[in-house]
RNA sequence: GCGCCUGUCGUCAAGCGGUUAAGACCUCGGAUUGUGGUUCCGAUAUGCAUGGGUUCGAAUCCCAUCAGGCGCCCCA
């Protein structure tokens, strides 16, 4: 009969792995909680909706990607990613009134309908964090050095944090307008997907990798609107401020105009965090500031900023696997000894396992330093005298010292 | 959705049109019989992703499907 595997797109995490994901989940916790963000966790399935007015229905994360299926004539869609889900939440749970910034931070699984590769999966997992009631870059500086720190405390360097400004709507459209206008006179020139994303997304254009784009693209006409400042004014200040913050902060970063996101609700700053040890999928953090999602969804208007970061990206770079044995094994012919000790050092909080087949003492010995690190011998003469021989199995030594001092000697 | 590459035991693999489909690790059993991770024996693919072809003969060549990798698109 043929067996049944894994769903293209999804991965077992099996325990060899699970130490470093234990890892990023406490770091978060412990970082996050720092800064003063509470968790949150909202459901994996939410109206289809909520995507396509939240992520935006020009995206392609909402137009192709989405597991959606009705259910009593509901339309209903695997989340995608959590922002919008989060938003949700703060509205519907009236969080506005609570005192701001109210920070949430999430861990989970999301789900998006992509060709695998490395670095892209169908089901993934994301840490994220959403900053809601604060207009100020004081907020933006300080979603930064959350992101930032969290990677320094999961051991990870050779990062590099670009930054742009995608300015406010009004700015923006302007921008776009005479992007458009500079660019039409090649528009046949263009490949096809540049084509399409002259209606669909024009700041996606600048960074296209087919050369011909890229030719067009460098002529000095076009580049003089590329390299212009078009943000307005307030936008302008909002972001100077910002990096005035991140200099202060002695965080790294680049500006890259081509940085866009593929997100509809961004404005103001977007930021990513790259990478230079992954493959072509190297953006282990995405973020920005949202300040219209919240009233878009219904919700007070509500200034917010977030990011999402892409943990198997983090697990892949962490990648050191910790040792996992148990701490002790029960080495013993009398099994009903054996189990008895073992619960007694459980009791104690010890793990602890012992042989469940009674097989002879070597082999059992053999077992135990295969899944242990250290061997408690429990024989006649121990058993007659209360007594236990702890081996440490790494090192050789060992001591025959009465039961209750047992518990002491593994470290 | 598109392009290129790959698919032999749980794992890493040899194999290049005729072999009993190497070898290593892991796992399991045994020897040494209260001291293991060293050693020594032994077990483990009637099968080469799946389905079709070509051939006297296919793991080896061809086609399709499926799965994986890499790149594009997009994104974490």
């Amino acid at each position: 009969m043929a067996i049944i595997k894994v769903q293209k797109g999804t991965k077992d995490i099996l325990p060899s792995e699970m130490s470093v994901w234990h890892f990023m989940e406490e770091k978060a916790n412990e970082i996050f909680t720092k800064y003063g963000a509470k968790e949150i966790r909202t459901p994996i399935f939410e109206a289809t909706e909520l995507f396509a007015r939240g992520v935006g229905d020009t995206t392609d994360i909402v137009n192709k990607e989405m597991y959606t299926f009705e259910k009593s004539e509901r339309s209903l869609t695997l989340r995608p990613e959590n922002t919008a889900g989060v938003v949700r939440s703060f509205i519907e749970n009236g969080m506005h009134r609570l005192s701001a910034p109210v920070k949430l931070w999430y861990k989970g699984p999301m789900f998006r309908y992509e060709r695998p590769q490395a670095g892209r999966q169908r089901q993934f997992h994301q840490v994220g964090i959403e900053v809601f009631g604060i207009k100020q870059a004081t907020c933006d500086a300080e979603i930064i050095l959350m992101a930032v720190n969290y990677l320094k405390a999961l051991g990870l360097n050779d990062l590099s944090v670009e930054l742009n400004s995608l300015g406010c709507p009004t700015c923006r459209e302007e921008f776009k307008t005479k992007l458009k206008a500079v660019i039409k006179p090649y528009l046949n020139d263009l490949c096809p997907d540049c084509q399409a994303r002259f209606e669909k997304n024009p700041l996606r254009l600048l960074d296209c990798k087919v050369e011909e784009c890229k030719e067009i693209y460098a002529k000095p006409e076009i580049q003089e609107v590329i390299q212009s400042d078009f943000i307005c004014e307030d936008c302008a200040n909002h972001f100077n401020e910002l990096k005035k913050y991140l200099d202060e902060l002695n965080i790294n970063y680049s500006i890259n105009k081509l940085l866009v996101r593929g997100l509809d609700y961004y404005n103001r700053t977007v930021f990513e965090i790259k990478s230079n040890n992954l493959g072509s999928q190297n953006a282990v953090c995405g973020g920005g500031r949202y300040d219209s999602l919240v009233k878009n969804l219904g919700g007070e208007d509500t200034p917010a900023v977030g990011f999402a970061m892409g943990m198997e990206r983090l697990a892949s770079l962490i990648g050191e696997k910790q040792d996992n044995r148990t701490t002790a094994f029960v080495v013993s012919n009398d099994s009903l000894e054996a189990i008895k000790l073992a619960e007694e050092l459980r009791q104690e909080g010890i793990s602890c396992e012992f042989d469940l087949t009674n097989k002879k003492f070597t082999k059992q010995l053999e077992k135990a330093s295969k899944v242990a690190k250290f061997a408690l011998i429990l024989g006649e003469d121990e058993i007659k005298s209360n007594q236990v021989t702890v081996k440490n199995l790494d090192t050789s030594e060992q001591k025959t010292v009465s039961r209750e001092l047992a518990k002491n000697l593994f470290s």
